[in-house]
DNA sequence: AGCGTATATACCGGTAGGGGTATATTCCTC
DNA sequence: GAGGAATATACCCCTACCGGTATATACGCT
């Protein structure tokens, strides 16, 4: 089985994952938004389905694809202790983050 | 430059965030912990050292490692509108996560 | 200077993962 | 049931990554 971090490593799993966040979409859509051939998204799909990050209806020929959140919260979890580190101690995240010049965003 | 996505993907470097979660931790007492050989740390401390995850403070013939949770924020950001999603939408998460048998746990 | 300790780097072999192309499958329509 | 649309799968190639072993580098001590 395959972690939902190994899962995320790849960008354009992340970007299938940004793209449902605005809700359902069919294969067709995903393929013409990310502009990559159509086999390789459904291979991502896959992952991402095995993985339990997104789920499959089917509508005649057409499959749609929706997030799970289920495992996202789980990453969150393992984040949480880290997110209390710099939540607690501002300080300290100011001192972490001054050693960084400039800060790159999103 | 590799994400910080890709870095976390790898479970000992993981464990290696966690062990640095307690505090500074030099090389030597990771390798205990980890129970892994010694160059194989230092490879995925390179990892992490390049991906900002972690500083090192030099002491002697010893390295102190210790975290730097910048990246670790950027991860928190990119989470941040799912986590809004399952927070808002308590009733949406239940939906999500009544397709699962049972939970896993971690 | 020489030795021991602590850590990093070089090198090698195996392998899993991603891209690309071709093909199979499923379903709808006529 | 034939054809076409939508998606999945099989196959191949290639590269990047991980583990392991050997070696280099840096530092302190005597």
């Amino acid at each position: 089985m395959v972690s939902t971090f190994e899962v995320l490593a790849e960008p354009r799993r992340r970007e299938i994952l940004d793209l449902l966040y605005a809700g359902e979409r069919h294969v067709g859509e995903l393929v013409e938004r990310l502009g990559m051939p159509q086999p390789g998204v459904s291979k991502h799909l896959k992952v991402l389905r095995a993985a339990g990050l997104v789920e499959v209806r089917q509508e005649a020929q057409r499959r749609w694809y929706r997030l799970r959140l289920q495992p996202l919260v789980e990453v969150d979890q393992w984040l949480r202790p880290y997110r209390d580190l710099w939540e607690r101690h501002l300080d300290a995240l100011e001192r972490h983050l001054d050693a960084m010049p400039e800060e790159g965003g999103r």
